[in-house]
DNA sequence: TTTTAACACGAAAACGTTTTCGTTAGTGTT
DNA sequence: AACACTAACGAAAACGTTTTCGTGTTAAAA
């Protein structure tokens, strides 16, 4: 087990100075072509690679992103981690991984644990827990110590960094204007409670699609549901709540839902009581995912582009932190909203 | 905007040593209670914390483990990265994420661009064109240098490090004997062709399944998918070649499926050409995927315990890590085998 | 022959730690 | 008064780089 060769060893090796080595492998003009070659040659016999972390400590620059999310197992994020790695690895970035698991606490502990040093700048998305304590002292911390962030998805105005995020509003209205120019007209919204950002702005545009068509919301016919529970465990509990959004409202037609189980829940549970999709009811979901896709009958959605997310996210945060040197620009912040766009299939007329 | 503060800064200011500072930090009896406090106190008011660069370039030690996967849009390799950076940071690791995106030079310059000192060890799974191309160097390469690797699921015999794998043939024998239980008379499988390790496992296991019930396996049953090509883009070609399976074998009452995505296209052209699911035609899958259980009917499964495979495989590496100060203990390398539970859902009786 | 310039290289500092090994001053012992 | 011992601290090395600033040698110019 030979450990990774250094540029002392080679300086020692041919007898010259750990200078003379650097320079000779960078191919400076100081060194004579003599000495360049001796010592190219031996590197490259015995693969020699500058250490990372010593480069990191001597620029102050780590060349590395850190990322924190919610939750990996989920194909939002996962994609928006494909596109930040996609695009960090292009531009010679690492991209280093953590779960805040919808946790605070985690959160917290996560990124202190990175910004010691270990990268340069973060990308993330804000946990539940954290946007229900409205607790924001971690984010505010880390840029006053001179770190970037780029927060995506969930994100909240109080804070000023850059962000990314999807059109929600414009997102729900167009689906919804799609099932009204569809001939619903007795439309329900199955959404999350409102402290979660982004269920908030998609009941805005469920309302305002309505408004537009001079429909009146009815209450009954919304459906807000406590997603601090996990319903991929409690699958059942989330159906009976949807069922009696169904029986106690016969006349609905179609469905908005702010996301993949939600909607795919109300085409169960409608299907269940005998109603065909998308004869009786159509029904729209919000989401990036897998199971719309590849359900019977397929779901139509609304597309985050999770993946052009993440690569935008990652082009934001890299561009601030190779452009710090001109730190006369006063900090602007930008927000970049990415458009959706609806998918439709086959529960959609 | 406030640059981290560091050990030289606070000695600076308290006019003492950069050692005093250090030391009386980590409460060392070499110096006085009272500068102790000084120091502690000045220290917890500007909220210092020791650079992690530097702390790794002093211990050779990164405290950051690597994971190598051919794809992070995945519900098998995102779990397994929850299992690992969960047991990583119960263990204070980080974990530093490359995506191979299935291609050989891409999993190659990951890896070299992480063992430059990023990282203490590696956790990794094979992308299929390395499998194919069968080209291992950049694996012996990098432990040659002292950098353990753990591998899981994709893993070739060659190669000798820790590995973490399902219990493919077991996993595949339990399902296909249920299937001869449940009175399937005429089995396809639906597989991957043989270089990926684990399609090559499943399919031993259907055979064994099959004799050990005196059933003659069947070329005409077999499906051999090539599945270089993404079907998540070429559904439909995936779909006509398993109604061809099914047009020429109408007796087909039973499908064992390698993948999730093979046993939902089976499912869906059984629907198709009039077959009630699970009456006349009962489906298997193996994975640990989210389609499975909203499918409709829901999809009976070999499931992996992916989470499970990253706990085990990240316990491996920092307990490899960590010992290795007993160099005399000679280098001996541990498989472990996952077993798989079948999951029964709607697809079978 | 002396000055100048180019050339080729080395020494040392710096990044931020930890740790080993002095060094100084004060106390106690004979 | 000479000695040993301890308490409290500082200097310096080391981890592996890059870069600035010498420095010595040689060849060309005056």
């Amino acid at each position: 087990m030979k450990r990774k060769i250094t540029l002392k060893q080679i300086a020692r090796e041919l007898d010259v100075s750990i200078s003379t080595v650097s320079k000779a492998l960078r191919n400076s003009a100081e060194i004579s072509e003599d000495t360049k070659q001796k010592v190219q040659a031996f590197a490259k016999l015995y693969n020699y690679r500058p250490n990372n972390i010593a480069l990191s400590l001597k620029n102050r620059k780590t060349n590395t992103i850190g990322i924190i999310i919610p939750e990996i197992v989920h194909h939002f994020f996962s994609k928006v981690i494909r596109g930040v790695e996609l695009v960090a690895n292009k531009r010679g970035y690492n991209v280093i991984i953590g779960l805040s698991n919808e946790s605070f606490s985690k959160e917290v502990i996560n990124m202190e644990m990175l910004a010691n040093g270990s990268i340069d700048g973060f990308i993330l998305s804000i946990s539940k827990e954290t946007l229900q304590q409205q607790d924001y002292h971690h984010f505010n911390e880390t840029m006053s110590q001179g770190m970037p962030i780029v927060m995506f998805d969930r994100v909240v105005s109080d804070i000023k960094c850059d962000k990314v995020i999807v059109d929600d509003l414009n997102g729900a209205k167009n689906a919804v204007k799609k099932l009204i120019e569809n001939k619903c007209k007795s439309i329900a919204l199955i959404t999350t409670k409102d402290y979660v950002s982004v269920g908030k702005l998609r009941t805005q545009g469920y309302l305002e699609a309505l408004e537009e068509h001079k429909m009146t919301p009815k209450a009954e016919l919304i459906l807000k549901i406590d997603d601090t529970l996990d319903y991929k465990v409690h699958l059942e509990e989330l159906e009976a709540e949807i069922e009696l959004l169904f029986k106690s409202n016969k006349k609905i037609d179609g469905v908005f839902a702010v996301n993949e189980l939600y909607a795919l829940s109300a085409m169960k549970v409608a299907r269940k009581l005998g109603l065909d999709i998308p004869k009786d009811v159509q029904v729209i979901g919000f989401t990036d995912g897998v199971l719309s896709k590849h359900a019977t009958p397929s779901l139509t959605t609304v597309s985050q582009h999770a993946q052009h997310m993440g690569e935008k996210a990652a082009d934001l945060l890299i561009d601030k932190l190779e452009n710090e040197i001109n730190e006369d620009v006063e900090e602007e912040y930008q927000t970049v909203v990415i458009a959706t766009d609806l998918i439709e299939r086959e529960s959609t007329k």
